[in-house]
DNA sequence: CTGAAAGCGCTAACAC
DNA sequence: GTGTTAGCGCTTTCAG
């Protein structure tokens, strides 16, 4: 790997010089900065980003740290993202965390400015300090689905959509039903999943029909782990007659297990989930919709208004979420 | 941010000893070690992994470079990606690539060891020239999704990928068929939708059912654009009776403009995807299936296997593709 | 065992 | 206009 140095030495220059013409600068003479640039061309020289980074204290570089990102409202956030991102002057760099140790890492990472110009920081949450060292680095930060207190965040009321499901199983004159969501094993500090079931209780209790602590099963948020849970729901003596999955991904763990059963849905079981991703539309999948997409470009346009102008005080915003009725939820039998 | 330095004064030792407390060298007397380490802790000093990667020379990071990452195929790969690195002791960075812009300058970065220990290269071709670079770089690479000659990769055979897509329509006793494929506008190098067609064509020509050079139809790889091109099929005053999308996204579109139409699937219109992502057994669609969760996990495998021996001699794996037939193929009225 | 100093590749201030 | 040099934060000899 060619370095700045080598270029210098082959063109007969200072590393000033070969720096200038790498930056544009004006101060370069045309017949230098060809020169300079020759040699740049046939060395194949590429500057170090890392190096720039380091020397400068900044990078161009925005940082998007997210658990589990092949999650489908995950990847949906991350589409809106990247389709601002894009559009700046930013490069949009994925840190994947998968374990409470990477959580750490990268959030550690995450106030050295050198590292990245700014974050944003997806379904994580941030305890008082972490929040107060955010707050004081150099580095904005802003959180996507999840609401922090002093910091910019993009969220929903989860509880409220919680609250949502409950009343349309309700209405629809169900009185045992189930919930399906999220442990949080990781120790990631997800509250999502349950807000949304608080929501969901509290609704159910004032419509006195309280939900059953026995039909509330949590787990990984996957298909996988939703069939298996909802298999178990099934088993037992006195069986819900509607299920509300705190994802659509899991909704459809819950309604292949229920098909495996040989039961219908919404018939035998009324099944519901939450997000209203893409395929939920054609599934007919009753759902309660959040704004992914649109949060992530929001997230992101707040970031890159507070990159362009480090003063600007930027509010938290609370997006709405939605009932999204289909085929998956009727009546009892 | 406290650096070694600050870390160092206020211990009283130099930044020498503070660097091995941190990276456990055993030349440190437990005393000193304790102190320093009280002083870490104090000051929640973080290293910059930034200026550790610059000194050393190298990352312990696994850098994927991925065009659109958000298309459902690309997240079923990195899912298998992820799952395999996140088992060892490197870190996954996804680089998100949209512009040609980007794709050269992810590419120039690639050799540089100190911003990435190994590299997964995903969907996207190199010219002979890059090919030659990587090959002599320190920083080994692994091309998923792409048959590169030369350097690791993990590919399927496309072209009989087409083929059984064309010779399964056929046998279902269709004559007049579409193809709704990708074009290549970014100038990624993208060549899998045209070696599909390529093997689409031939099976077809051999059948002696030669493809309608206009019922062959190329935009970007989404739904909506795929939904356009079909409405624009099939308005034709000889409509196809059966369609081949290059993917199962694309072929969600072709079936949405179907059914805006009024027409039944596969009544009226035989429709065919390709990848066979998660989705696609629930909608019944019939499709190529690709191993996409798998490719990921073995290009995974292979670039820590290059990363842990870099000696090693990693061969080139092709990867089978099936036929799978759903619902949503059937003889034409 | 531990401190001092050189160097990783680059930028920016400072001379000439 | 252009060369020189002092860092950016860290690791690693090299002395002691």
């Amino acid at each position: 790997m060619a370095t700045i140095q080598d270029v210098a030495r082959a063109a007969g220059v200072g590393v000033g010089t070969v720096s200038r013409v790498l930056n544009g600068s004006p101060l370069v003479s045309d017949t230098t900065r060809a020169r300079v640039q020759g040699v740049i061309d046939e060395l194949g020289y590429r500057p170090s980003s890392l190096a720039r980074a380091l020397s400068l204290g900044r990078s161009a570089t925005v940082a998007v740290i997210v658990p589990h990102f092949t999650r489908p409202s995950a990847v949906e956030r991350l589409r809106g993202l990247a389709d601002v991102i894009k559009e700046s002057d930013y490069d949009l760099v994925l840190f994947d965390v998968e374990t409470s140790d990477q959580r750490e890492q990268r959030f550690s990472m995450a106030a050295q400015a050198d590292r990245a110009a700014g974050l944003v920081i997806v379904s994580l949450s941030a305890d008082p300090d972490e929040v107060g060292r955010l707050a004081g680095a150099s580095v904005p930060a802003v959180f996507l689905d999840r609401h922090v207190e002093g910091l910019p965040d993009v969220h929903i009321d989860d509880h409220a959509g919680g609250r949502m499901a409950a009343e349309h199983l309700l209405g629809l004159g169900h009185r045992r039903v189930a919930f399906v969501g999220d442990d949080d094993e990781a120790g990631f500090g997800f509250t999502s999943s349950d807000d949304r079931l608080a929501g969901y209780r509290e609704a159910l209790e004032a419509a006195g029909a309280p939900l059953d602590p026995t039909l509330v099963r949590t787990g990984p948020p996957s298909r996988e782990a939703a069939h298996r849970l909802t298999a178990d729901l099934l088993d037992r003596p006195e069986p819900p007659t509607a299920v509300f999955a705190v994802s659509d991904l899991q909704a459809f763990g819950v309604i292949e297990a229920a098909r495996e059963r040989g039961l219908d849905v919404p018939g035998d079981l009324s099944v519901m989930g939450f997000d209203d991703i893409d395929v939920s539309a054609y599934l007919g999948l009753t759902t309660v919709r959040q704004p992914l997409y649109h949060s992530g470009r929001l997230a992101a346009e707040m970031l890159l208004h507070l990159l362009d102008d480090a003063g600007a005080e930027v509010e938290g915003v609370a997006l709405p979420v939605e009932l999204v009725v289909r085929k998956t939820t009727g009546p009892p039998r």
